[in-house]
DNA sequence: ATGGCTGTTATCCG
DNA sequence: CCGGATAACAGCCA
């Protein structure tokens, strides 16, 4: 049913460009009039979701979610473990928080969606309601760059860490954009916090590679002071942090 | 091979 | 209102 409704918004639409919202990819879908219309689609990706073109004629993917005859191209969404969506809906983005690195996200704004709350300050930090689009990553990285513990918590955070700790998620959110991901590309190599993103395939030159401070380095010597990254686990999604360099609360 | 883990989010419970 | 647990799903790794 709301697949038909899907398949009604957008058939006989013309793509536009690509915009994005937090973790959220807009399509608008232009349809010539008259009636003139332009209708968003929009898409999740999910922990695991991919959307790209291919030939017609060639095979879906195992695990398409949702495919487009575009006449010659296909537009295919896949998600092997399906948490992604693709909807008309808009209602997902109007509890979103603001765009971390827009103009207007200065440490005033993020201390007030931060707010007085009890919750530590990781968890707090990935509330799409707070800040939008940092996610379980780029939470424990700039949680470190800060020198911030995760389980802080919230209300026990002072002015200057607050500056910090936004200005970090800033940073590590730019770099990530400007390495093109922190995820390995298809066929990269991965190793142990070591995540590398494939350069384009028409490219002969060599991978960029980002360096994780800490996410998935339990056990390893942080690289700033030589502790043992420790692992926690909190609202269910692992934390990774290092107890020599964020300090603060503790936990 | 069995269980625990994974880039997310919505929803349900106490 | 809060916070924590769980569910949705497939695959990978020890």
């Amino acid at each position: 049913m709301a697949e038909a409704e899907l398949a009604m918004g957008v058939v006989g639409g013309v793509f536009g460009p690509v915009t994005r919202r937090a973790k959220y990819l807009l399509f608008p879908l232009h349809r010539d009039g008259p009636p003139e219309s332009t209708v968003t689609l929009i898409g999740h990706l999910g922990m695991t979701g991919r959307i790209g073109i291919q030939s017609a004629g060639v095979p879906l993917p195992k695990h398409t979610a949702v495919s487009f005859d575009l006449g010659g191209e296909v537009w295919v969404f896949e998600d092997t473990r399906y948490f992604g969506r693709l909807t008309l809906d808009s209602s997902p983005l109007e509890t979103l928080g603001p765009e971390p690195l827009a103009k207007s996200f200065t440490a005033e704004a993020f201390a007030r969606a931060l707010g007085s709350s009890s919750q530590a300050i990781k968890v707090r930090l990935m509330d799409q309601r707070v800040v939008a689009g940092v996610g379980n990553i780029y939470a424990s990285e700039a949680l470190f760059r800060a020198g911030i513990s995760p389980l802080k918590k919230t209300s026990s955070l002072t002015a200057g860490e607050v500056v910090r700790l936004r200005d970090s998620v800033r940073e590590v959110l730019q770099e990530a954009v400007d390495a093109g991901s922190t995820l390995p590309a298809d066929g990269a190599e991965m190793t142990e916090g070591l995540y590398y993103y494939g350069a384009p395939e028409s490219s002969a030159e060599s991978p960029y590679v980002k360096r994780l401070w800490v996410y998935d380095r339990a056990g390893q010597p942080c690289r700033i002071c030589g502790a043992a990254i420790r692992r926690e686990v909190q609202a269910a999604r692992s934390t990774f942090y290092c107890p020599g360099c964020q300090r603060g609360s503790e936990g």
